[in-house]
This record gives structure tokens, sequence and C-alpha cells, in this order.
DNA sequence: CCCTGATTCGC
DNA sequence: GCGAATCAGG
């Protein structure tokens, strides 16, 4: 397979949507995700970079030997990052639910003093997500707090103070703690992997 | 272990 | 130019 207009389009296309060199890969056929990144860094894709270099991005920069010095210093621009974290540890944990109610068939039954999962203000969760979430409740796993793994997906539904309480369950995606479900509810905005911290 | 992108270097 | 191997990280 060769990079013909027509492929480096649809991959110009997907990396622009914010797709996953993976999912682009698979889209294309007949080549690796790696061989997507690769033409994409020849293309100059990576990353939007007007001039100045110093792009160091996360994996790279001085690593090994053969790494050269490198010149990075300038703060990032460092956008406003609320970044909620309702990551629970239940592994750390004996009983202490520490499950916050997420938003399933419970409507508005949530305690006075409970922490929000979800950013209380200015929060409203994309319709469309939450139906995918509908979707994926059902066919959870319903695990057991003792049950969830590091990939396992954390979410919890029901109340916690009833038996009818279980965890999702489903595969976690990439050192998140929820399903891609979930995920989509617990973390609103984000254009998309795109922005690299630090 | 799953996944992500980034970089290197032989081809 | 290409992409597997490797790296760094969530």
């Amino acid at each position: 397979m060769s990079w013909n207009d027509e492929r480096v389009e649809v991959l110009k296309k997907m990396w622009g949507e914010g797709q996953s060199a993976s999912q682009i890969a698979k889209e294309l056929g007949g080549v690796t995700r790696n061989a997507v990144i690769g033409k994409v860094h020849r293309l100059g894709l990576s990353n939007r970079n007007g001039s100045g270099g110093a792009a160091a991005t996360t994996a790279s920069a001085a690593s090994d030997a053969k790494a050269k010095a490198a010149p990075e210093a300038k703060a990032k621009p460092a956008a406003p990052k609320p970044a909620p974290k309702p990551a629970p540890k239940p592994e750390t944990v004996a009983e202490a639910a520490p499950a916050p109610a997420p938003v399933s068939r419970i409507k508005a039954i949530i305690p006075a003093g409970q922490p929000l999962p979800p950013q209380p203000s200015a929060n409203e969760i994309d319709p469309a997500a939450l139906a995918k979430v509908s979707e994926v409740e059902k066919k959870a796993k319903r695990l057991s707090l003792m049950e969830l793994t590091e990939r396992t997906c954390k979410w919890p539904v029901g109340d916690p103070a009833t038996p009818d309480f279980w965890f999702c369950g489903l595969p976690v995606q990439a050192g998140k703690p929820y399903c891609e479900a979930h995920v989509g509810v617990a973390f609103q905005p984000m254009s998309s992997r795109r922005d690299r911290k630090r």
C-alpha cells in the first residue's frame, strides 16, 4: 500500500477530526498505526505549530543518550482546565463506597452534601452521550466493588445504599476509570487528545 | 495489559 | 519517503 492522494486525504480528514492513529490505520487498511503516525509527522500534521519549535509534547525530548540538548522552557498558554477527576479507588477502600452518584435512573435524589460527579454548575450533558450510557448499562457487567479491576469501568449505577448497586464493569479506555460511554458523560468538552500538557 | 502519540533509524 | 521498533505515558 502506498500513500496516494486519496489515502492521504482520508488521513488528513480523520486526523483533523481527532481520530486516533489506530482508527485511521484500520479505516485505511494495509497500514499500521505506526505508518499512520509516521505519515502524519512527515506531513507535519502532528502539531499545528507555526514556528519556533519547542513542541516537546509528551514522550520524547531527552530520553536516551542520543538525545540532544532540549531547549525546553517556556510555559504553555495553559488553557483553563477544571479537569474533573471523579475516579474512585476501590482497591484501597473497603466498603466506604466512594461512589459518586452519577445520572442513573435516579433522577433528582442527589443527597445534599454529596459530592457531585459531574460539574454541578453550567453542566449540560450531551444527550447523545446519555443515550449511549443508557444503552451501555443494559449490557454492563454489573460488577461488585471487589470485582473491579484496573481496567473495568468503575462507573457506579444505582444507590450505594441499596442492593441494586453495581459498577458498569465494561472495559475501560486507556487510562480512564470508565468505559468509553461513561467517559463521555464524565468528561464533557475536550476537543480531542490534541492538547498535550506540559 | 490495554491504549495513545513521538521518535529513531535501517531500508 | 516509509514504517517497524522503540519509547514515554495515560
